[in-house]
DNA sequence: ACAAAAGTGTTGCTGTTACACCCATGG
DNA sequence: CCATGGGTGTAACAGCAACACTTTTGT
């Protein structure tokens, strides 16, 4: 086969978290031009022995320093332009973890989490890839596809805050009374018996996903 | 970079269509070896100046020989083993028609729709990879993603037909009185007046997707 | 006559929406 | 005191499930 059907390709992870309502994206920033300072995806090249799905892990597992983690194909790119030398194609995958698991590390290189609303200036085209993977991710909520909820609150969380990243993800306010019922009433929370602290005001009461209600359900 | 992160990579459609209440699939017959007379899907390797969106509309435009259609990314595949000698990543592509509009050439050839449930012998991984985005589609038309109904039924279809289409792909029997109610008193479809002949018993009523109403409705 | 389809009715259940109202508690 | 959150109530409404019953019309 002719040497002009040989492609690179990048495997791109896209990492979600949940965080005090917000919908969020970890970054880091770009040490060498060009794109020096911008920020952009965690990635790496695909060599010709490896698959895309290990080498997404790979990635995963080097950025967060966590050994599991759900990861989901999500779009490929390929547009000639996107890369300024040679066309690279970029094959992104979606994860999904708690951000008060991961360790940031300062290493080589800086990370950060950014709200998807409020992105910094990155580098190559990778907002034109966060805005897409950020739709779909929405969606992926929205559905419940996969259990993805169970993977952005694993853990404790007040019903203000889950309904917050309700409201963020649909972009729209909803109502805290119908909000209680639908979760507490029909049991897709479970009180943990223990309650925030710190903060003014009446403390708040950490839930738990009852995973055995939500699973396969849609809310 | 080295030549090891030098990939092969290929575009396969998968493309459906709603037949006589049926999810049927396009397969073409292999030619030569390996795995001569077998059936596989229709594709074609990228060279690294056009781009996969490109080409899967390419290859669905030559094998169909319509101009136009709905082509939707799906996964991919990259294990080492998918082919005998070295590793082709493989893109796929989910594509919808009407079965009608699809003139089926004896060329260079062999073609034909098969139903998502008696599939022949196909060759290399391709009866894996149907499986997987029959999987895909089906989720879609239950969730009517991206409008994907208007895609299946651009044309007239009696209720019984749309029914089995329904039972196909839920795996399960539906009552065709709540059927008629859903679709008919809540606007979904509307009579165009024409009825079916030519089979026994009543003629059907040829109904029409309300494309209004069903525009983002799951349905 | 029979097969296949069209069409109307009913009842109960579940879940949503849109509200009002009251209580608890930490800073 | 006030900000923040917890918790109950209720009335209207939409959609779905599970049924019965009746009519139409081509072959």
């Amino acid at each position: 086969m002719s040497e002009n059907y040989n492609n690179i390709i990048e495997t791109l992870d896209v990492i979600f978290a949940a965080s005090t309502g917000k919908l969020k994206v970890f970054l880091k920033r770009k040490q060498e031009e060009p794109y020096k300072g911008y920020w952009i995806l965690p990635g790496d090249f695909l060599a010709n022995n490896e698959t895309l799905d290990d080498k997404a892990l790979e990635i995963y597992q080097k950025t967060t320093s966590l050994s599991n983690g759900k990861l989901i194909q999500s779009k490929i790119f390929s547009d000639l332009d996107r890369y300024p030398d040679k066309r690279i194609i970029a094959q992104t995958y979606l994860a999904i973890t708690d951000e008060r698991l991961v360790n940031i590390k300062s290493g080589d290189s800086e990370c950060a989490w950014f709200d998807t609303d409020e992105l910094p200036k990155l580098g190559y085209d990778h907002e034109k890839i966060i805005l897409a993977v950020t739709e779909e991710v929405k969606t992926r909520i929205i559905n419940n596809t996969d259990d993805i909820l169970l993977d952005f609150f694993p853990n404790d969380f007040t019903l203000p805050e889950l309904q917050k990243f309700y409201e963020t993800v649909l972009g729209k306010k909803m109502d805290r009374r119908n909000f209680y019922k639908k979760f507490v009433s029909q049991d897709f929370v479970v009180d943990t018996g223990v309650k925030t602290t710190g903060s003014s005001g009446r403390p708040g009461v950490l839930y738990r996903f009852n995973e055995e209600k939500m699973r396969g359900r849609r809310v």
